[in-house]
DNA sequence: TCCATCGGTATCCAAAAGATACTATGTGAC
DNA sequence: GTCACATAGTATCTTTTGGATACCGATGGA
């Protein structure tokens, strides 16, 4: 399933996301984020204020888009940069690691998009036999 | 804003992931679930058993796994058969919508798996800074 | 003076995740 | 006969998290 890949000549332990134990299982989770996904797709392209993007990623509550952020932040996904202007100015901005998630990210978004319609159909139908079921 | 947006004709894509009230976030809720990724990679390919997805996706437990796949079903995304062998035999295949999604779910865990050094690097980093400041 | 904005933190409460135990049915071992 | 195991879940309980609300200091405008 998983090769053994090299990282800069060392021989690195196969990543497996079904290892209860593996890193990547911390970055699926961070990423596997509702909020997150919504931050990184808006970075896309340019920096964005605390409450710009409180206003544009409709439903977060401060506190919330303020922990992901955070997080974010941690992770090296997003550059936080503070202007010591009268009302302080903090903007957030994708790293270049972070850019190329939200490519990803992007790709996610778009097929929500795409597909919504089929998945609605889908929920409708299984509801309707489950409705009639019982 | 979304008003104008006819299901049979698949005119427009007035669909837009950052309003609160787009049926999008409602994909985009589901999907954002560690369980629910991991359950669609490990799909790919052949169907699987609940038991063995149990263990083979590290620890999930049956509540989460039977409530992920239940989301998965009732969204169109995975197939429940039944068969009624002696103790009853139930496979989860992808459906092909779940096919889809899944190819970018996995460009998704493949992006974590290429990428966790570096986030662990940035962790790292961050939290030296955190408890060098702090 | 009073209220607004900036970027958050603190607090509280509801909802979800997670662990554990239990269900029913049937097989094979002892 | 009955003990233990497998299947695929449900039921219950606890802990963790998410989300709403209020509040903070500083400043500027009506």
């Amino acid at each position: 399933m998983q090769d053994g890949q090299r990282i800069m000549g060392r021989v690195a332990m196969p990543y497996d996301v079904f290892a209860a134990n593996c890193p990547t299982r911390l970055v699926l989770d961070r990423l596997a984020d509702k909020w997150a996904l919504l931050v990184l797709e808006r970075l896309r392209g340019e920096a964005v204020r605390f409450n710009q993007l409180r206003r544009d990623v409709e439903g977060v509550s401060q506190k919330v888009l303020s922990q992901t952020l955070k997080r974010l932040e941690r992770d090296g996904l997003v550059a936080r940069t503070v202007y010591p202007t009268v009302p302080v100015t903090v903007e957030y901005a994708l790293t270049p690691l972070g850019l190329n998630l939200a490519d990803t990210v992007s790709a996610f978004a778009h097929w929500a998009e795409r597909n919504i319609e089929a998945i609605l159909a889908a929920q409708a139908a299984y509801d309707g036999r489950e409705g009639a079921g019982a």
